[in-house]
DNA sequence: GTAACTTGCAACAATTATTGTAACAGGATT
DNA sequence: AATCCTGTTACAATAATTGTTGCAAGTTAC
């Protein structure tokens, strides 16, 4: 399959929205940021509005982040936008008469929880404030 | 894309070769408790040789451990198998004139990382034994 | 109130990483 | 010698992604 870049494009979206704030936030002039589509762009947005992230109008180019940077975690993004895909994937089609096949689903069901919890407890660490602080580190450190 | 099972299938070969360590061993033997085809066992089982978790022999249907169960991690057979392939993926293509385009990946890598660290340190604490040993329980808890 | 822009949404194509399939050289076993 | 196996390769099929296009409806400015 193809790499899934949607939780990367999400935090470019809500870092955009917060540093340009006072310029044009269009979903054209947010894709153009991206290198992506702007269609792109208002489909990961529309995600990002339902899950209380950022808030929008129809018609007017004006996304404003839901509540401050913050108080917005890598987590939030992460599960808004990939929230029911787990990092680790159970093959499903295991035969069901062998000792292996029967019971390793559930097996290892438990144990790629247990991964998926210390990554998103890691995610939950990291917030929005932090990684849009680091990047105007990094651009002020280019001059 | 199609979701990777390599790391649930590199875990069911080795709790295979293991658990039926008497019986038959061939590539179509494990293929047909996984319910996939006898290249692909072979395929992840030369992968798994390359990394030391499995010996093997050409022309005989006689895998083993290459070492004691319990000292097998998660983490091994994911590194075996997925090594070079990280859980959380950097869009790579932004705008390097804009301030998050230009800055973000470098941003999001550091980030990512942090998330993966957390991820492995769960895996390496692990072990291919508990997870046979938990096979073997729930096989029991069947009658 | 109309023109020019926008968002939100949906359908379909293109891309890409995966697994499936088939073939074959060379080793092992009987 | 016959049969089965591994190891490897090439190519097809599958599946999840992103790209593209189109359009209804909201917004803004003139």
């Amino acid at each position: 399959m193809k790499y899934s870049h949607k939780l990367s494009d999400g935090v470019h979206i809500l870092a955009y929205v917060d540093i340009y704030q006072d310029a044009d936030l269009s979903s054209s002039a947010i894709a153009a940021s991206i290198e992506a589509n702007p269609s792109l762009v208002r489909r990961l947005m529309a995600q990002l509005v339902k899950a209380g992230l950022l808030t929008s109008q129809p018609g007017a180019a004006a996304p404003a982040l839901g509540r401050p940077a913050a108080e917005i975690s890598l987590l939030d993004v992460y599960q808004a936008l990939e929230g029911n895909q787990e990092l680790l994937h159970i093959d499903e089609k295991t035969n069901p008469q062998c000792i292996v096949g029967g019971n390793i689903q559930a097996s290892l069901n438990a144990v790629y929880a247990q991964v998926q919890q210390a990554a998103e407890a890691q995610m939950a660490a990291i917030s929005l404030q932090g990684i849009i602080s680091d990047i105007l580190q990094r651009e002020a450190a280019k001059h």
